[in-house]
DNA sequence: CTGAAAGCGCTTACAG
DNA sequence: CTGAAAGCGCTTACAG
């Protein structure tokens, strides 16, 4: 049988740890013990059959055979500009390693150096492609950096003390980006920030957190333009369907509406605004009641902005559940351009926010060190994609 | 200022590694390099000012202040059945560790345990709600035994080889999950797999690759089902928009469909499939394709199955823009369902694939020991969600 | 400029 | 059953 071998150790029966979790024994790494014997002998690698080391290539073996040290084999091969060994030298550790295949350990590195390389990133909407786009730019910015991303989840780890511990506190990355806007992890932020350096994106939270950065994008422009947009068509009474009225996101976003009515003499109206969640139920939701409220009658705005775009998709398929036609009957607008966006029927008009560069700049901000405060993105600026959702009224 | 100190250092000069990119100093975490005098000296964590120990509580503290030794507190709390010590010690141990506050550093356990505690998750598309829901039926059931997921991104693993070796060579993970039906890097899979656990997830591969393990659904099942489901409704000539035709996911999907249409004396005309991307794009491109071959005439099936879910959004919004009317002119039906279907007008028909019990499968089979060969989940077994986007024809 | 040595925090044969 | 010691692989003051 090809593969590796059961890790997994067949006795089920398996200790459980303090939290009361199967602790598994599972993964272990290719390399086996290292025999004592073994590490004396012989060079490293030796490539036909009797060789004594197996296991991956180390440091040491790298500097045995260039025939330095390890302390500068490190050094050259981490570029310690301080390592002014002959050219020629540097040359050959750098290439030893290369033809050796030489790839440092982590843990090893980590242990040492006391930084681990990752970055955790806890989100509480895996489903949304709203936060994709911010997920890829941090992981993109990462990379950049050689460092990878570790995938958390809000209610797990609220859940799971254990788990949140680990994350937090056992150096298991060396900082956190979470997304804000869920009011109970939003409490403990003051504590993670004491623990870790700590960027908050995207949802902005009430409270200034000790410690923690915030980073999120103009969320005043973009529903400005937005609502600019549908004023330019003519629309004078616009509606809202959006998420929690308190979230500070929502009030935001409510204050670049009545901004940009307020320049044209025009409000939004109490009865023409609905709260519920941030998602395609809500905005379904959402319309359902609007339409309860109009009761088949005229009096009703000509348009309706969708608080984000997920509420939007909800809103397109409950205004056709309900027979009314888009942008014939009213038209509709969302913040946030996804994808999904150009393909639906009609397509949505909607704003653009720099999510990605959220997700870049929040990375950027912990590798430069978190100082507390917010940053509020300003560039790419919101740009407004008129679609077939938004017609002139009337 | 509160928060943490910079961590890039100013000198932006920073120096290159092997690769050209900038390494990074950045995220420390939060213990200094601890004084030699400190570890000495007095009790760790001393609460009031004047403590000589700052940085995290080790296991040394906490064997010292239980009156134990590390290797006896390492034992009790790591539930090793051999230490019976007093009932009343363990609980000395334990009690202490929790008042402390210690959680175990992870990368010394790493570098000693030769294990990480780290799943690789090596996605291509990272914007499809259709994978999201394998990446959390993978998350859940890494957390489940206190693992955590690490993203990493199928092209720019391609294209920097120096990322590619650091995840797959650097002990950076224990194992890795990677989503097939990437041409290039299933071509690597033996060489990934040579190096780490591997299950490849999904899109299943022609190749058997040397011990990795392939997961996927049962594809056959769910087109057939969805076949079925057509032809239950009176369709007699069903065509298809689906992706690249030589994939081994079409070709699945097109067995399940030709296999249900056989069996009624049916089949799958060559005309009336068009192949291209997995996509929304990709449905609208095929749908315009289809539309082009009919030329208005009536000589046309009177239903279309999208080969996924993006497919068949493109589909639906392409049919509206060409005014066909879903499902009067034409029903339509895709695979995978995803929280979209219902909110879409109309709202979309589809059979959904286990993708979370794929990703939690694809988790314990790694953490179980990878073997080669395949798993084919059938349980749950595909289910059809009749919407608006079918009907009856005639 | 470079090497020898210490040490990051943990676990596990090895003796007692 | 438990403790002292070795060692996982790396980097960085510290001497030379």
């Amino acid at each position: 049988m090809t593969g590796w071998p059961p890790l997994l150790p067949a006795r089920h029966s398996g200790h459980m740890d303090s939290s009361g979790r199967q602790a598994t024994e599972g993964l272990r790494t290719a390399a086996g013990p290292r025999t004592a014997a073994g590490s004396q002998a012989a060079g490293p690698r030796s490539t036909a059959g009797a060789g004594p080391r197996s296991g991956p290539v180390r440091l040491a073996d790298v500097a045995e055979a260039a025939g330095v040290s390890r302390a500068l084999a490190s050094r050259v091969l981490n570029g310690d500009p301080a390592a002014r060994a002959a050219a020629e030298t540097k040359a050959r550790i750098v290439e030893t390693a290369a033809r050796l295949g030489y790839v440092p350990n982590v843990a090893a590195k980590s242990l040492r150096g006391n930084r681990t390389g990752l970055i955790g990133l806890v989100v509480h909407d895996l489903s949304s492609p709203i936060y994709l786009e911010l997920m890829r730019g941090a992981r993109e910015e990462a990379a950049r950096h050689s460092y990878f991303l570790v995938l958390g989840d809000v209610d797990e780890l609220l859940a799971d003390e254990d788990a949140y511990r680990i994350l937090i506190s056992g150096r298991r990355v060396d900082g956190i980006i979470m997304q804000g806007g869920h009011g109970e992890l939003d409490r403990r932020v003051g504590d993670i920030a004491r623990a870790l350096p700590t960027v908050v994106v995207n949802a902005p939270t009430d409270v200034e957190h000790e410690g923690a950065t915030q980073v999120y994008p103009d969320e005043v422009a973009a529903t400005r333009l937005l609502t600019e947009h549908l004023i330019g068509l003519g629309h004078r009474r616009i509606g809202l369907v959006s998420g929690p009225r308190q979230s500070m996101t929502n009030r935001l976003r409510e204050e670049g509406i009545v901004t940009a009515l307020a320049a044209a003499d025009l409000e939004l109206r109490e009865e023409d605004r609905v709260h519920g969640e941030w998602s395609a139920d809500g905005g379904r939701a959402g319309v359902d009641q609007l339409v309860d409220r109009w009761g088949g009658g005229a009096d009703r705005p000509s348009a309706l902005i969708a608080g984000n775009s997920l509420v939007g998709i909800g809103m397109l398929g409950a205004l056709a559940r309900h027979d009314l036609v888009v942008p014939r009957d009213l038209s509709v607008a969302a913040v946030h351009d996804t994808w999904i966006n150009e393909h639906l029927a009609p397509s949505l008009t909607a704003v653009s926010l720099p999510l990605h560069e959220v997700g870049t700049v929040a990375v950027r901000t912990l590798l430069a060190g978190s100082h507390g405060g917010r940053h509020i993105l300003s560039d790419p600026p919101p740009v407004l994609h008129g679609r077939g959702s938004t017609g002139a009224v009337g």
